[in-house]
DNA sequence: CTTTGTTTGTTAGGCTGCCTAATAATATGG
DNA sequence: CCATATTATTAGGCAGCCTAACAAACAAAG
């Protein structure tokens, strides 16, 4: 894990955080963007040089004058793997500090998975053995994995046992010394919409996954707010049903919003005269976007479900906006409904659909993988 | 607003940071703990000096050696006003950058006012009006003014006719040139609670307020979280009723938790075998605290649904901690079983009571209003 | 092909803000 | 009064940034 100490002057710290956010660039466009002058970059690509992290890769010539040489991270400098443990994919992607994409690789698991199974574990291995077999000699050591998983995360000081997160080692060992992170899959994707996705430059807002389970990413301040127990955004745990005389019932929202509930309540309330009822969500959306007046108001009863949730999670965050994600949730049928319903509810709020379909969970993973590969170069915690 | 830059170098304004926190301190203390040499130490209590900012108060003797000057915030430097403006008293503290109290008065308001109106704005008035005329002449300049209204509140930047905050200046117009900041209650006592109360030492926690109306202070990290409208916890918004085939109704949460509520629930559902029904919320809590069965059922009664509420929390943010306050919430009576509804729907959090009772809110006002002052003092935003 | 103007990169030197080391100034206790 | 402990100041150094001036590379115009 403790690799040599490797201080960097202030100056070239940024640099390197620059090149790392934005790619390559040149000299002239860190140093105004930094705030750094022409003699610091200096010093701090000859610091940044002299560590091996960066190299140049050409020149770029913008109008008049003398051609500006262009640098990136140096892809000696290493690599970092993401991996989303999905419930029917496993994601893998192993790329530069810079993210440039190096190997990337998709994993079917044999069925779908409700939790985080031992059979997810095996798979991941697997994955995680093919890239380090195809790992080339010039990429550099190996700095920091990030696997997102759907439980709840806590770190080392916290309560792991009360958690499922230690299934995802059952039958998968990351490489020793490899600085080897777990993270909850709705938070990565939460990373991901912000740094590519629909939140680009919010600093402030909510990722609300719907699929089988239902989860929240927040993001605050362009930090994730991961909760104290990493339980942060487990809105499938809230008060549900939640009325005069009634009972609420621990964990009773996921079920009862999740796809599964939703869709045997469709199919029980399918009138014969609307043909077969749908087999799947996918159907169910496909009918509901060709018009067909029952899948649609299925669906709208069931975004103004989603927009209550929502309405709650905005009552007591106001996120100013909220991203809907997940394998249901990303259908741009829901949007209107759900804003209706929160508007009505609650606090000026806009909702958007995520851009990133299902690549947000291990892109937000790679993002934070990388952030980990820059604190272990320089000895730094967190 | 804009007064001499005062421009200070960094270890002279930690100093300063450090000597308002903590109180009066010596230089071997400030530097052992702000890990400063004693050169720099000299260099920033000089600089302190010459800016007027710090004063010496005497020497302390820690066993052998030489005795050790200890010092303060200069009286001189400033001083700032904290209101809470409140829906039954309108409270105000005067103090120094070192929350040394210089004055404080507390003014009734003819009637128990369910907003913020005018007749509020009329009391902080008188009462701004008397500490500006008691105002001695060596306390040095108003540096900052915050008060605590029971609204929500945005910044300049946001929206500020969507919200009743302007309602403040019906009657009030802040002394010219003074910075006047204003904050939500809730945060207000939230922020108390982080710096003096029972949630001292905790990073991250949750304060609920309960009485007339329902509110939610989010510290995370040490920091309120206001949120994008000014609207984060006001959870008097969450979804409610919700549950499959009822409507919520919005604000609903907040009219049904709240204590009028409650009481006339109280009150049609109080037998005649019990006598009297109570009349207010104290008579309720203490007929309880003496052994009625009855005052007791409704109490718990309460506790489970405002349990029900922070279990909507602790599943959005997970805070680790609640500290139960306002009128009605700080009684000792509530936490057993809020506890046990919370453990029994969400995640692990504790749940304490509040330790400040009516004071909480002025209190946590002044220190926001300090912070306010050092930056005024320093021309820093924010 | 040379000149001119523009942009990029380097060298020289200075300033700020911190440090360590040494010295001076009190204090307590035999 | 002297030994010891603690506090404060002085002297000198170093890291990390800056500005100013200069050298180098390039495009476009003559």
């Amino acid at each position: 894990m403790t690799r040599k100490p490797l201080t960097l002057t202030g100056s070239a710290l940024a640099v390197l955080r620059a090149l790392v956010e934005r790619g390559p660039s040149t000299r002239p466009q860190l140093g105004q963007d930094l705030g750094l002058s022409r003699p610091t970059m200096s010093a701090a690509m000859a610091e940044l040089m002299e560590a091996g992290l960066v190299e140049p890769i050409g020149s770029v010539h913008g109008g008049m004058g003398r051609r500006a040489v262009e640098y990136r991270v140096a892809t000696h400098a290493g690599h970092v793997i993401a991996v989303d443990a999905g419930s029917t994919h496993i994601r893998l992607r192993l790329s530069t500090l810079d993210r440039r994409l190096l190997h990337a690789s998709l994993h079917p698991l044999p069925k779908s998975q409700y939790s985080l199974t031992p059979q997810i574990s095996s798979v991941v291995a697997a994955a995680v053995a093919e890239a380090l077999e195809k790992t080339e000699a010039d990429w550099g050591p190996l700095l920091a994995m990030v696997i997102a998983i759907p439980t709840r995360v806590v770190g080392p000081e916290g309560d792991t046992a009360a958690t499922d997160q230690e299934v995802i080692f059952t039958n998968f060992a990351p490489p020793p010394q490899v600085d080897c992170t777990l993270v909850n899959n709705v938070n990565c994707a939460a990373v991901a919409e912000y740094h590519y996705g629909a939140a680009r430059g919010r600093q402030t807002f909510a990722f609300m996954q719907v699929g089988v389970k239902i989860g929240l990413g927040l993001m605050l301040n362009g930090q994730i707010l991961p909760g104290v127990n990493g339980a942060a955004g487990e809105i499938g745990h809230i008060t549900f049903p939640f009325a005069p005389g009634l009972t609420p019932v621990p964990g009773e929202a996921e079920r009862y919003i999740g796809t599964e509930a939703f869709m045997t309540r469709v199919r029980a309330d399918w009138p014969e005269s609307s043909g077969r009822p749908p087999a799947d969500t996918y159907e169910l959306l496909a009918r509901a976007g060709e018009g067909d007046a029952t899948a649609l108001r299925h669906v709208e009863g069931h975004a103004a479900e989603i927009g209550a949730v929502i309405a709650i999670c905005v009552s007591v965050i106001d996120p100013g906006l909220v991203v809907l994600g997940g394998g249901y949730g990303a259908s741009p049928l829901l949007r209107p409904k759900v804003e209706e319903v929160v508007r009505h509810l609650a606090f000026p709020a806009e909702i958007t659909t995520s851009t990133l379909a299902a690549e947000a969970t291990v892109l937000g993973a790679e993002r934070l993988a990388v952030d980990r590969a820059v604190c272990v170069l320089l000895g730094l915690p967190a």
